[in-house]
RNA sequence: GCCCGUGUGGUGUAGCGGUUAUCAUGAGGCGUUGUCGAUGCCUCGACCCGGGUUCGAUUCCCGGCACGGGCGCCA
């Protein structure tokens, strides 16, 4: 167990968790406790306040003769959400009246008031309740995301994405990255393919960097090995899709002396220490998303650690397994969603697909001459991490030889002159490398069985969502 | 950008060419209670916008806007 911080602050003394966690220890003890006030029951010589904070929940007891009379009515007046300051004494709660046969409950514990202030009283009505068990839209709650993240699974839903980059970093450290930060603002629309939202940079056309890609290589060109970065990207494609947004949060690594298998073989290894770690130390927020799915007739969802290493599903065989189902698909054709559902029949977890065809990766894939498909032509080294039919990463081994890199620019009818900034960085020496970028929201997605990216960021930017 | 669908109280829904517009949740009031999905009684609150058809449109038609699903686009 992790070393006890201290929670009390100028405003309390305990967290609510505290109170449940220690409260045999805190009986009689004088605490005061901050919350939101999720409900009160009682409208006339007592009242129940149910008290909520980022830690957990606790039952107040207020009643006549201990609390002032006028704090007692302000009290039983207030609206849900509200947020409250209580002192009081720890007391053990009294068990609930249970139906025969049911188990009794494990000893709860309360906080007994003596006083308590009003910090902020909430308008009526809410725009969406945070306990109602009425469905409420997903467009609704993103305009009220203060309001939804309240909810008791979407909060879960944000403190695992918030534990797959505590121990994805965790364990990437471990195999000797190291964390850096790439500019987002970027003079060129460099690399062609996706497009960019351009920006004013002073007098200057700029735009938002769509990824830490070259960046991320001349780091590893200048000699700092391994690398890792988490941070945003942008696109301006117009896609309007359940895994697609404009802003997301890409998790990248790049690693020198590395083959494109090396860098799968760390995906793999990172992607089994965060569900081992979750399986093992986050179970209690997979809990509060599966009783939250009970309610709306949802599967629950378990945290297995996957088997490792992840299936290889060659691109070459993806193309057979997909003509094998009887779908229409050549050797050179890119593989639509459509056609993931099929491998993903077959490999509905985690599964690589490598060695996709040079030409339909970008210019800076590595590529073997000797490594030809059946029908002669050129694979790369170039490969997906696909999750069922999702794509989670795109990586590879890069191309490091500079010769070759102005040759594929100029087979893929690009201008090499317009990426010296980048062949400059592999004329003085370059070491063989390889790395990936993982999109973390979707990643999150697997996790917590959630079925629309807008469900594991925070504040999404859509097509056409630019607020809150 | 394409195809399909949906817009009804704060939230989520039912329904209809003429209704007192359904239900849940909620909000307000009063009462009771060591309550805990509190509870009993009372009250409040809605047909996306514009045009058309019609004696009459929330309902049918057209347009707009918003949203949802599927796809495309997508290092």
């Amino acid at each position: 167990m992790a070393e006890p911080v201290p929670l009390s602050t100028a405003y309390r003394t305990h967290a609510l968790n505290e109170i449940q966690a220690n409260g045999a220890f805190l009986i009689d003890v004088e605490v005061t406790v901050c919350g939101f006030m999720e409900a009160n029951r009682g409208k006339g010589k007592i009242c129940f306040v149910d008290l909520r904070d980022g830690t957990g929940k606790c039952q107040i007891f207020l009643k006549e003769g201990n609390v002032d009379e006028t704090i007692l009515t302000e009290i039983q007046n207030l609206s849900r959400e509200s947020t409250i300051q209580v002192r009081g004494v720890v007391a053990q709660k009294r068990p609930p009246k249970v139906k025969e046969g049911e188990p009794i409950p494990p000893p709860e514990y309360e906080v007994v008031a003596n006083h308590a202030s009003v910090l902020a009283q909430a308008e009526t009505p809410l725009p969406l309740g945070v306990t109602d068990s009425v469905h409420v839209e997903l467009d609704t709650r993103l305009d009220n995301r203060f309001l939804d993240l309240r909810r008791k699974h979407v909060n879960a839903i944000f403190n695992l994405r918030s534990k797959i980059l505590q121990y994805g970093r965790e364990h990437l450290i471990k195999e000797g990255f190291k964390e850096m930060n790439s500019p987002k603002i970027i003079a060129a629309a460099a690399e062609g393919g996706t497009n960019l939202f351009p920006m004013k940079y002073f007098d200057r056309d700029a735009y938002l960097s769509q990824s830490p890609q070259l960046y991320k290589q001349l780091a590893v060109l200048g000699g700092l090995e391994r690398v890792f970065e988490i941070g945003p990207a942008f696109r301006a494609e117009k896609h309007d899709t359940y895994r697609h947004l404009n802003e997301f949060v890409s998790f990248d690594i790049e690693m020198a002396w590395a083959s494109d298998e090396d860098v799968m073989g760390v995906q793999e290894r990172m992607i089994h220490h965060i569900w081992s770690q979750v399986a093992a130390n986050e179970q209690h927020f997979v809990d509060d998303i599966n009783a939250y799915r009970l309610t709306q007739d949802m599967e629950p969802i378990e945290v297995i650690p996957p088997t490792i290493p992840f299936p290889r599903v060659s691109y070459c065989d993806a193309i057979d397994l997909i003509q094998q189902s009887g779908q229409e698909i050549e050797w050179g054709d890119d593989i639509e969603a459509h056609h993931a559902d099929i491998i993903a029949e077959k490999h509905n977890g985690f599964h690589f697909i490598p060695r996709w065809p040079m030409e339909m990766k970008p210019f800076y894939i590595y590529h073997d001459e000797n490594e030809k498909s059946v029908s002669g032509g050129q694979l790369s080294r170039g490969f997906d991490l696909n999750y069922g039919r999702d794509e989670m990463t795109s990586g590879g081994q890069r191309e490091h030889r500079t010769e070759i890199l102005r040759s594929n620019l100029e087979n893929m009818g690009l201008e090499p002159r317009e990426f010296q900034f980048y062949i400059d960085g592999f004329r003085f020496g370059a070491p063989p490398h390889a790395g990936w970028g993982l999109g973390v929201a979707r990643l999150t997605m697997v996790l917590t069985g959630s079925r629309n990216v807008r469900e594991t960021v925070l504040f999404p930017r859509d097509r056409r969502r630019c607020t809150p």
